[in-house]
Parts: structure tokens; C-alpha cells; sequence
DNA sequence: TCGCTGAATGAAAGCGCTTGCAGCGAGCCT
DNA sequence: AGGCTCGCTGCAAGCGCTTTCATTCAGCGA
């Protein structure tokens, strides 16, 4: 209310009958003065509702217990989680969450890395491999460790708590290659912008090579992550290239997307369509029949890059890289195609992990 | 790389030939020194690969150019948008977001919202009414300009941007009421924690009792937000209370769930159970039949929310209350119910914006 | 030619905190 | 009892930047 300057330590200081530097001690580390000081300097902090000047302390330190993180559009659910379960953990030590968002635009992550530098993040977590390499540059030149999450950097040059997106697409292709599909059709992120989409559409061209099926160009579309997309995409590839019996898609939302576009037209999800997806979501395991998806452990991830930071801030060293489990979650979208004389394991109605 | 102590401005003066005020000038403001020497202390700093230290800085001008924000779960998808938009508009600013995030726990708020304030967050913003006293007052002695988001405060004593849940939520119960539904049941958020949800199922018993309508507490079900429990509250209520023809999800994720338990039921919607839920995220649109929801503008007050606050920075004064539009979205959950010889209106398979 | 004006620049005082170093007693050993 | 160690405290020097105030100097009118 009243505009008196908020008291400094100075302040506290003096109502505690103690020295600057000793106010300091006592409110920093309680083994450096004896009980009976503490004691008056927190009460006297406490009477005067001290708030400490944390510009000032990371001038004085050069740390502000502040962790940057650049992410892609937070409001994908999936990120949202792990900037969540980040920010959580992160409190629980004292830290901070620096936040900066871009929509999948590289110059964008670099402005906002510098802006985060800038306001001194002690710590850095990025999403994916690629970036502008300024990116990368600017954070070692300026000495801070970062994470680079969800993928893995097989170089070894960079810290990095993720999983292989390539060989989870690979495994989550096979499993409809197991059963029997041969016609496929996939629903692919923004591949351009975002390695993630590339590697897992790439793992599906890898999957099928090693059976000796091609992916035809027409069979592939590329999308902005959405239902609305997923579904636009669906209906597309059904007027390009019909034929095929099993859709991958490059998310959940865009799985479901085609999931629903298919109950839109009477199409049978999994006896004339089979359908997955990639991450997980929570709806993914509420829908009937339930998504066939790879789990993508997102909070954990968030976590995990956290944890692994604030360690390499204490000085202790951890393994440059942290693979992630990636789960194949099969449900009840995908069932051997139509006519097939193909494999054994029918279409599970139960939830499995495998 | 090497550890060569990060280039300061003085090394910047030097290189540059000028004195350090002149540097300094010469970053802030064009207008203050000579365009030769700007151009000669601009080009040393890029040379230099300087980087202002943002500590340093907010020391000296008392301003750390980051705005706090504390919200609920971030990952509930609603939030997420926010946050985003929120980002995006204070980066264009040369701002930054430092998040905080806690599971509806008003300590965990307080905590965090002293974190920031001792961060130097120049305004925050907060989501709801309701917080610990303290948390308020802090701010208001620190003189920590704040917008509330989400809710609006009738009060008048603090800047709000949101839209009032119980008309919006009376507002929807009236359309079933309108379309001839009696009994009906819902499914709220946790009301003990959340004045949203509360003002939801406020609302809703308002509606009721306009037309002399009680809501039975057998009728009503509290439960967090997602669409399992949405699932498993709907079963619930189908046991324990029958009978009813239409029922209000306190949020979308608890609507789906519901719908989607209808559908694993076999009960038809809308022609044995309407439903209704609140939000509008993206999925309600997607499904068929589309959800019947209000449209919260989530992205929008997460703008306005820093919109406003850079606004109230830079010193211009807006208007204590920005009241959102939160339109009802009739799509096809939504019909008379079963026999009604009631009102006209019927369920419109088309999405249409009353 | 001299003094005056104003634009451009420089010197230096902080901003609020941490921390190395020094001082000061009290306790302990011999 | 004297000297030494050690725990606690205070002094003061920064941390890197902004900003006030003073200074310099070019340009101009008289």
C-alpha cells in the first residue's frame, strides 16, 4: 500500500543488532552463525517481511536459480505436461521455471534462448535435436549446461533424456506388419520443422523396407498436429490413395482424428481399418475402441531433464544420455486387415503393454 | 568453450574506444549518442558476441522486464493455451515468462508466488478469486501490479480478466432447461478447491431454481478433471441416481467422459441423455455428435492478461475488469429429452454459436 | 574574436547482496 | 598464566549495469 521501500537486508540487519554480512550468514546457511543470532535475524526478517532482492543475489553469485526452457507450442498437451512435472520439480529445489514458447520456428527458439540467457538461467532444457546452431553455440560459450529432451543424440555431444522416436515408429509399424497389413498409409507431422515428425516417418519407411514394401509418396500426408487436421488428412488420403488398411499417424491427435473420421463414414476401426497413434494422451486409453500408440513418458521426461540439471548444477556428473522407456500400447484400434489369412494375434479388446 | 570470463560491458566500451556510459547509452537508446558511436559500440558488442546480464541490470533500473505467472496444472490443456499465448505476447515485448505452477493448493500458490516476487517479477498474473490472503497482500506491498484471470472479481478491488462462470454456467443449464430436461445430474470439479467450479455448480442450481427446480445431492458428483473420472463419475451417478435425462460436466474432459461412457453403454446421445460440458477445447468440435459446451477463450485471456499488465508497466491505467465473451456452443449432445412434449428447438447436428 | 548554448561524452555513485579476510574473545593445553 | 586455536562476527570490496551530474567541445551570434 504505502510506497515505503521495501526493507533490504541492510534493514533487517539493523533490527537484529547484527552486521550486514552476519543478517547474510543467518539467512543463508544456519551452520555459519550461532542459534541465538539466527534466531534474531529471522525474527527480525520476519517482522519486517523481508523479501530478498534476487537480482542482487545473482549479481552477487552468479546464479539465479532459474532453469530456461524453450519449448514448442506449450499447449500441446504433451508438452504441457512435462513443463508441468518440470516446473514442479524444479520448485521443490528452489528453482524457477523460465518459460519461452515458439510455434516450431528455429529463429524464434534462438531469440528466446538468448533472452533466457540473458536473464541468467543457470540451466537450459530444449525439446529435439535440431536447431539453429547459434543455439547450441551461445550456450556453451556462455557455460550452460543444457538438456536437449525427447530425442536422443546418438553423437554424443550433447545431454539429452529422450527416447528413439525412429525405432519406436519402427516397432509400432511392425506390430501392423505382424498382423498382417501390408497397405499402409501414414499421417506425418510437419516434418520440416520438427525432427521428431521426420524420424518417426522414417522409422515407418525403415519398418516396411525391412519387409520390402515401399511407402508411396501418395500414401504419406503431412500435417499440422490436430484432430481437425487428422481428420482432414484422412479423408484426403481416402480420395488419393484408397486401398490401404492400416493408418499410422504422427501423434494421438491426429490418430484420433482419423479414428473419428472413420466412425464419421461407417468405416469399422479394426476390422476395415486399423489406426495408430504416437505419445499416448490421455484420451487415447479413454476412447472406444481404445488407441493402439506408443507411450511417450512426457512428465517423466520434464522431470528427468530437471533432475539431471540441477545435478550437473551441484557438480555431480550424470550419463551424458538418459533413454526413456517407450512402451507399444496395444488396444483396440488395430485388428488383422480384412480377408486376412494373415497372423494369429487377433485385435485385444484389453489394454496390453508389450 | 574456453573459460574465458564472458565479455562485460566495459569490454565492450574498450573495444569500442568510449566510456561505459556511452556504451551503455548506445545499447538503450539510439537517441542519446552520436550514430557513429552507436554504430561503433553496436559493432564491438556483436564482435564481442556480448550479452547484457540481466542481473546487473534489474539491480540498476529496479525493473527485471519478466512477469510471473501462477497457475493451476498447466497440463490441463485450457491452461496450456493460456500460458502460451501469454508467453508469445510479453516475448514480442522483450519480456519473459517465469511459470510456476501448483495442483490447486493454495500454500503451494503463496510459495510461489513469493519465489517470483523474489525473482523480481515485475507484475504476475493468477488464476482464480480465491487465494491465501497473504498472497494478495504480498503482492500489494511489494507493489506488484497483478491481473486475476479466468474469473472476474465483483469486488472491484483487484484488475480481473475473465468471464463470470455462474452466468455462463446458468446460461447452459437454461438451454436444457429450455429443451424440456427436468432431471438432471452433474458432474462438478473439485469445488473445495476451485472457485471455478464451484461458480459452475452454483450456477447451475441457480438455473434450477429459477424454475423451481432443486438439485438432489444424489444428482451431483465431485471429482478432479479428466475424462476417466468424467467416466467413472457418469457410471456412478447412473447407480446411484437414475433416472435423469440430462447431465452438466463441470468441465470438457468430464463431459467426454461421460459421452463416452454413454457410448460404451449403449445409451443414445442426444436422444437418451443430453450432455453439456464447459471450456470448449479442441476436441468438443471433433467428436460426433459435438459437445454442447461454453467457449472459454483461453488464449485470449492469457493475451489480455499480459496485454494488460505491459500496459499498466509502461503506465497507462485500463480498466479494472476485462470481461471475456463465453458463448454457448449448441452442437449434438445436446436434444429434448426422451417423450419431451417440450420446446421446439431440436438438437442441431450443425455447430452454431447461440 | 569571445562568450554562450546545447549536444555528446565521461566520471562516479549507487542498486542489494555475498564473501574473503581480519579481528576479537573465549576456551584449552602446557 | 601465556599463547594458540577456533568459532563467530564485522569490514569492505566487489558483482555488471544505469544514471545523475559535470565536463568538453563544436558551432554560432555579437
Amino acid at each position: 500500500m504505502a510506497s515505503v521501500r521495501s526493507p533490504r537486508l541492510a534493514d533487517v540487519a539493523r533490527a537484529a543488532g547484527v552486521s550486514l554480512a552476519t543478517a547474510s550468514r543467518a539467512l543463508a546457511d544456519p551452520a555459519l552463525v550461532r542459534e541465538r543470532t539466527r534466531k534474531g535475524v529471522l525474527d527480525a526478517a520476519a517482522m519486517l517481511g523481508y523479501v530478498p532482492h534476487g537480482a542482487a543475489r545473482a549479481l552477487a553469485t552468479r546464479r539465479s536459480r532459474t532453469i530456461g526452457a524453450v519449448f514448442p507450442p506449450v499447449d500441446n498437451p504433451i508438452f504441457a505436461g512435462a513443463t508441468h512435472a518440470l516446473a514442479q520439480h524444479l520448485a521443490v529445489a528452489g528453482y524457477t521455471l523460465l518459460l519461452a514458447s515458439h510455434d516450431y520456428d528455429y529463429d524464434a527458439e534462438l531469440a528466446a534462448t538468448r533472452a533466457l540467457i540473458e536473464r541468467g538461467a543457470d540451466g537450459m532444457v530444449l525439446v529435439g535435436l535440431v536447431h539453429r546452431p547459434e543455439t547450441l553455440a551461445t550456450l556453451a560459450r556462455a557455460g550452460i549446461p543444457y538438456e536437449l529432451t525427447w530425442s536422443l543424440d546418438c553423437t554424443g555431444r550433447h545431454h539429452c533424456v529422450g527416447l528413439s522416436h525412429r525405432s519406436a515408429s519402427i516397432r509400432i509399424t511392425q506390430h501392423l506388419l505382424d498382423l498382417g497389413h501390408r497397405e499402409i498409409a501414414v499421417i506425418a507431422g510437419d516434418t520440416a520443422h520438427n525432427d521428431r515428425a521426420r524420424e518417426r516417418l522414417d522409422g515407418v519407411r525403415d519398418a516396411l523396407a525391412a519387409r520390402g514394401i515401399r511407402l508411396p509418396a501418395r500414401r504419406v500426408v503431412e500435417v499440422g498436429f490436430s484432430v481437425a487436421r487428422g481428420r482432414a488428412a484422412f479423408a484426403a488420403l481416402l480420395e488419393r490413395a484408397p486401398g490401404f488398411t492400416a493408418v499410422i499417424g504422427g501423434n494421438d491427435p491426429l490418430a484420433i482424428g482419423a479414428l473419428l473420421e472413420c466412425r464419421a463414414r461407417g468405416i469399422a476401426v479394426p476390422d476395415a481399418m486399423s489406426i495408430v497413434g504416437f505419445d499416448d494422451i490421455e484420451l487415447a486409453g479413454e476412447l472406444a475402441p481404445g488407441l493402439t500408440t506408443i507411450r511417450v513418458p512426457s512428465a517423466e521426461i520434464g522431470r528427468e531433464a530437471g533432475r539431471r540439471l540441477l545435478a550437473r548444477l551441484a557438480g555431480r556428473s550424470v550419463p551424458k544420455v538418459k533413454t526413456m522407456p517407450a512402451p507399444l500400447i496395444v488396444r483396440g484400434t488395430t485388428g488383422p486387415p480384412p480377408h486376412a489369412g494373415a497372423k494369429p494375434a487377433p485385435a485385444r479388446r484389453r489394454p496390453a503393454v508389450v
